[in-house]
DNA sequence: CGGGCCTTTGAACACGTTCAACCCATGTGG
DNA sequence: CCACATGGGTTGAACGTGTTCAAAGGCCCG
């Protein structure tokens, strides 16, 4: 797979800023523009808002504030987290550039909290104007329901893996998958700049953070990956795949 | 909450048997058609390809089967599950009369396989036509936004479930969330006549069969409900609700 | 150099699983 | 009619995975 790191690819081409806008933003192939008209695409940026910069640790929305906007993250990492009664948070999803947050909060307000994990920028979009550009563009109509339903199936797998996998298979398709969606970005996918901390992904994947480091410690050992702080060199994603499938393990 | 059993009440008020449609459907106040005026349910009736009898055991869908329809529960009850590469099943909910099935398949294929409970009928619900209403019924398609939106919020309460919750408030949550179910539909909630096996109920939460007879023992011995087979009677709902929110448990 | 935060590692523990036996209701064949 | 098999459910005992508790290490920034 040839990696080409599209904000690598845009930096170069332009060294004078360009307008904020979906036709030239980095990730319009993964976005809510994927396989519009350019005509369609330009519809959709008079609808979409302000750009808005999120640094790290602050909230891009609270638990029941009202719905108005979905966000397209432009760049930077978000986590979305649940609290419970009890006071306990679990972490629902890491989100990256060109993921779209807040569906679920279509039916009346937001029901999660929603952090960055570092200095990130996202794309305000009105629903109430997305909604008007649907039956003018159905295109964007098919691939909002199918952006929708995907969201749906990765918190079936979710829900598979905290059901019935073993701690070493949740780390593995944990990496994985993280691998997969950085290669679909055009970044390196075997060495890993994690956005997260431990804790976060212990909470993720119904783990402790002790687990995590155990299980980081385990693989490094097995000679699947190297650590290095928050830096993951996979050296084994054959290895690891299969793991993650839930082969094999321990022969 | 006075408790109207709907399917009874048509029942009595229809001995010959009325033309199957939205606007007689026992479940046209919780299923697509909710909140629809008289003349937009007429045309969602002209969408809605034909009623489907599922037989206890019998696919619904498969894993695969390319994406044509979504499908609403007349009545009965049904189950979807994942099968991963180890051949093991997560049960990644149960569907009841008013529910909407299919929506993860939107994307493509099905992703899981749907097995009835028991005997049932569904309306098919070929997605294309669907499509093509949302241009004609807005309130429709705003709907249908609502039950994707919701469906994203039920399985992030899974994951939730899942990830962070002992044994016992994971059982306690299932049993509230039926016995809420089910009073949504008018029926009895106090008394629930489960349609799936122990076996199931304990892969859905992710626990063993001997845990779920375990927990109903115990919470029998609680007298916080009573058991006969499949049939469950909640004794003191007020307590198991705070179990299932993470109170107190064991004091 | 000190304090705070995140991480790693070790040891004891606990929750839920696994394995096994048994119960009970239902259905089937001799 | 009984004998027997089958499937779902319950209960007990031993086990194991991951947690909890505790201590110590590394790193950053003042």
């Amino acid at each position: 797979m040839n990696a080409i790191n599209f904000a690598e690819l845009k930096a170069l081409q332009s060294q004078p800023t360009p307008k904020t806008s979906c036709a030239n933003c980095s990730m319009h192939a993964l976005c809510l523009p994927m396989g519009l008209e350019p005509s369609d695409v330009e519809k959709l940026d008079q609808v979409i808002g302000r750009r808005r910069r999120v640094k790290r640790d602050e909230f891009l929305y609270k638990r029941n504030d009202p719905f108005r906007n979905l966000y397209a993250i432009r760049f930077g990492h978000v986590k979305t987290y649940h609290v419970n009664a009890a006071g306990d948070a679990q972490i629902t999803g890491f989100q990256m550039a060109g993921d779209l947050l807040g569906m679920d909060a279509i039916s009346g307000a937001h029901h999660c909290d929603a952090v960055a994990l570092e200095d990130s920028e996202v794309c305000e979009i009105p629903f109430a104007r997305l909604e008007g550009l649907f039956s003018e563009v159905p295109a964007l109509l098919r691939h909002f329901h199918r952006t929708m339903s995907q969201e749906i199936m990765r918190e079936q797998n979710v829900m598979l893996l905290l059901g019935n996998m073993r701690a070493e298979q949740r780390f593995a398709v944990f990496l994985v998958n993280l691998a997969s969606r950085y290669a679909m970005r055009g970044y390196a996918s075997t060495c890993l700049q994690l956005r997260m901390s431990r804790e976060e992904i212990g909470n993720y994947l119904g783990l402790t953070i002790e687990s995590i480091s155990r299980l980081l410690s385990r693989f490094k050992s097995l000679g699947l990956l190297q650590v290095d702080k928050r830096e993951i060199r996979l050296l084994d994603l054959a290895q690891l795949k299969s793991l993650a499938a839930g082969m094999d393990s321990s022969n």
